[in-house]
DNA sequence: TAAAAAATCGTTTTT
DNA sequence: CGATTTTTTA
């Protein structure tokens, strides 16, 4: 005990060393609840941290405390920052996780409570969009009005609200309300069949639990006496819900975030709950962290210029000791093309005269866009990589690799089965496949074992009722010797059985080697987190596994140059940032302009882009770019109106300076005309920037439309002429429309070939 | 049943 | 354009 107290008191030291007086003020409240809004670059992460040390100084057991965040990375950070604080030791034992992750965790304990089995697997976005297919087709309404993506983003919105599909059957407005709540219904009944959650059950399911069982809610209560969210301004419903839930009975929950970085509104994020903390808890104490330690004042005072147009937000002052630094360089390109080499050629040259790849990054907007930096990159030998976009985990092998494990896990997992029962070929075809399923639902048992006993399936020829048998055989094999042997062993053998590696090795190509060696990394990763982890199961490294995003992966130290989209970079620095695409329709992206809401969020995105630079900020766009193999013409981002113009350093790719008053430039931010699609790339520049007054395009059978209300929609019928055209529409949310074309106001998507 | 060819489709952002 | 799904054919 007397060890220990030394010890308390040297990291107390270390805890409030260096932090200005707010960061100080917040640090050192123990007790209440507590707001802090931290500017970026304020010095977050580290007020976070060391308020948890504080609080295990002051002798709060590190397990009572509860650390929520939206990445692992934020929650490994901030781990790996409290350990050097107070000890690896005590550290560990802090719950810190992602609200996904720590909840997936908790409703494994007490699953039976809300009838799932302990070792239910974890759906994410593909396969829940695969459930959706299914249902889709089961009740007879694919092809038809509503798109599987669409409803499968419904489904997810409505989740993150807390919505059932019984609030949207009493409250129906449409018939396709109607349709919608019954594939919910569908939808939420197989994800229960296959003992599987889907991303935003977790957080509901979890909220069921404390309401279900006092005791659980109790339980969590005491267990989490002192309770910290991150990232406050993306919480959702959900989110809000389950953590006021905890911390209601001893009230020690301190949020910290900043509104001006909210931008995940779109996945169900309420920008409400951070600008209502106050009145949620009226005793709440709050913190201001103003002072800048990252950017120079002209970065700053750009992000300024650009987030004062936000109506809506707390009160803040940025300010900044750091020296003024360089103007912003504003780059005119011609393409895409010449865009991403005017990029990757500045940071090459950087990288020569001495810098290293990791001080730059390269933000864009959409992951589309990565792909001219990649060969950009390639051209010039300049390692970099990409985060976010086609992860590792989503790769189809390594998908498969998954979902193999997942079928060993929790044999009632038809996704998974579904995925790998023909990876490879197995001679079960879709016609046998079909004959399984009925006979597992007629019988109301699960798919493996409808496998099991498909002797007794009259309607599937001989030989499928061999193949069955084998793999349901198979699998029954690997499930009794996991029982016995350490998991990773097993898992690595039964892959080996699985085929897919003979397969590929008899392909024989670079790819399939790639794919092989894929395959073999995931059986290290068990290895190694089995290591880490001695007392974990196989359910555990399964149910992780699909919790973790490409962000979290360590490999940022490395010399590689660094892509990503701007949402990826929340929470990151750069010494130099660039971003791309500074187009109209493309950042901000085309919907925003419609609706102001959608403006204020993609501008809150292009703060949060400003502001992870340190030393210098670089913003281009491109006069043409390819979408969807053609090409199409666009105009400046309002955006960089927003900037105080003494700020700027307007450029060509050349390096020569844009005369100020660059025609692009300065009739393109003002004018109204949208981009728009052509099909050969060497229309001549002065129709271009003589197309202000955009001609009526004349609509034909086959182009993309949208309408402000029903969307996005294929034209199959024209008919009439002048005032009186109308136009047949075939939205894919409500089917076919008939419009007056002079009312209809549609936009051109794209045009029919 | 499985591989090859053809057609279709789409672009936010992600735990 | 490139990825994915549907259709055709062996």
């Amino acid at each position: 005990m007397q060890f220990e107290n030394t010890a308390t008191k040297v990291a107390n030291n270390n805890i409030i060393e260096g932090l200005n007086p707010e960061q100080k003020a917040a640090v050192q409240t123990i007790n209440g609840p507590l707001l802090i809004v931290a500017g970026a670059g304020s010095g977050k992460t580290r007020v976070i941290t060391n308020r948890i040390a504080n609080l295990i100084a002051n002798g709060v057991a590190p397990w009572n405390i509860l650390a929520l965040t939206f990445t692992n990375k934020a929650a490994g950070e901030m781990k790996k920052r409290i350990a050097n604080l107070i000890g690896e030791s005590q550290a560990e034992k802090v719950w810190a996780g992602t609200f996904h992750s720590i909840f997936a965790k908790l409703l494994r304990y007490d699953a039976e409570i809300l009838g799932y089995d302990r070792n239910f697997t974890i759906y994410d976005a593909d396969d829940s969009l695969s459930l959706v297919k299914k249902v889709l087709e089961e009740l007879n309404l694919s092809g038809a009005s509503m798109s599987p993506q669409s409803v499968r983003s419904r489904i997810s919105s409505n989740k993150n609200k807390l919505i059932t599909w019984q609030n949207i059957a009493e409250n129906q407005r449409m018939q396709y309300d109607k349709a919608f709540a019954e594939v919910y219904k569908r939808y939420n009944e197989k994800l229960k069949i296959n003992n599987a959650m889907d991303f935003d059950d977790l957080l509901w399911n979890f909220i069921l639990l404390l309401q279900k069982s006092k005791d659980v809610l109790n339980k969590y209560q005491e267990k989490f006496r002192y309770i910290l969210v991150d990232e406050y301004q993306d919480t959702n419903k959900a989110q809000y819900i389950a953590t006021n839930l905890l911390a209601r009975h001893y009230q020690n929950i301190c949020v910290v975030g900043d509104d001006a970085q909210s931008i995940y509104g779109w996945r169900g994020a309420d920008i409400q709950n951070i600008l209502d903390f106050k009145e949620d808890y009226p005793h709440a104490k709050v913190f201001k962290l103003e002072q800048n330690y990252r950017s120079t004042k002209t970065i700053l005072e750009a992000a300024d210029s650009v987030i004062k147009n936000n109506s809506n937000q707390l009160k803040k002052n940025l300010r900044t000791d750091n020296q003024q630094g360089e103007l912003i360089d504003v780059v005119e390109c011609d393409s895409d093309i010449e865009e991403a080499e005017y990029i990757i050629s500045t940071i090459k040259n950087h990288i020569n005269s001495g810098k290293s790849a990791k001080d730059f990054c390269v933000l864009y907007r959409t992951n589309a866009q990565s792909l001219e930096f990649e060969k950009a990159c390639r051209k010039r030998n300049l390692p970099y990589i990409i985060i976010g976009g086609m992860s590792f985990y989503k790769r189809k092998e390594v998908k498969d690799t998954l979902s193999y494990l997942r079928v060993l896990v929790n044999p009632k997992d038809a996704e998974a089965l579904l995925r790998i029962i023909n990876e490879p070929t197995r001679g079960i075809g879709q016609t046998s496949l079909q004959h399984l399923i009925n006979f597992a639902n007629s019988n109301s048992i699960d798919l493996l074992s409808a496998f099991r006993r498909a002797n007794e399936n009259s309607n599937l020829q001989k030989r499928a009722v061999v193949a069955a048998t084998n793999f349901a055989n198979f699998i029954d094999l690997f499930r009794n010797r996991l029982e016995e042997e350490e998991y990773s062993d097993v898992a690595g053998e039964y892959i080996a059985e699985t085929g897919m590696i003979n397969f590929l090795t008899m392909m024989g190509t670079d790819e399939a080697k790639d794919r092989i060696r894929n395959i073999e990394q995931v059986i290290n990763d068990i290895a190694n987190f089995e290591m880490d982890n001695p007392d974990s199961t196989l359910e555990d490294y399964v149910q992780q596994i699909s919790l973790i995003s490409d962000i979290d992966d360590k490999e940022f130290g490395t010399e590689r140059l660094p892509l990503m989209t701007l949402h990826s970079a929340k929470g990151l620095e750069f010494k130099e940032v660039f971003i791309a695409g500074l187009e109209r329709g493309l950042f901000p992206l085309f919907r925003a302009d419609q609706d102001p809401k959608e403006e204020e969020e993609e501008r809150r995105l292009f703060y949060v882009g400003i502001t992870r630079a340190e030393q210098k900020l670089s913003l281009t766009y491109s006069k043409k770019r390819m979408k969807f193999g053609s090409v199409s013409f666009q105009a400046p981002s309002s955006f960089l109106r927003e900037i105080d113009k003494s700020l700027l350093n307007m450029l060509l790719p050349s390096g020569e300076k844009a005369q100020s008053s660059s025609p692009t430039f300065a009739r393109g931010a003002g004018s109204t005309f949208a981009a728009k699609q052509h099909y050969f790339s060497d229309i001549p520049q002065q129709e271009y920037y003589s197309q202000i007054e955009q001609p009526q395009y004349r609509f034909r059978v086959g182009d993309l439309v949208r309408h402000k209300q029903f969307g996005v929609g294929k034209v199959t019928g024209m008919s009439g002429d002048g005032a009186n055209t109308k136009i047949t529409v075939n939205f894919s949310n409500i089917g076919k429309k008939l419009l007056l074309l002079q009312y209809a106001k549609l936009e051109l998507v794209k045009q029919a070939k």
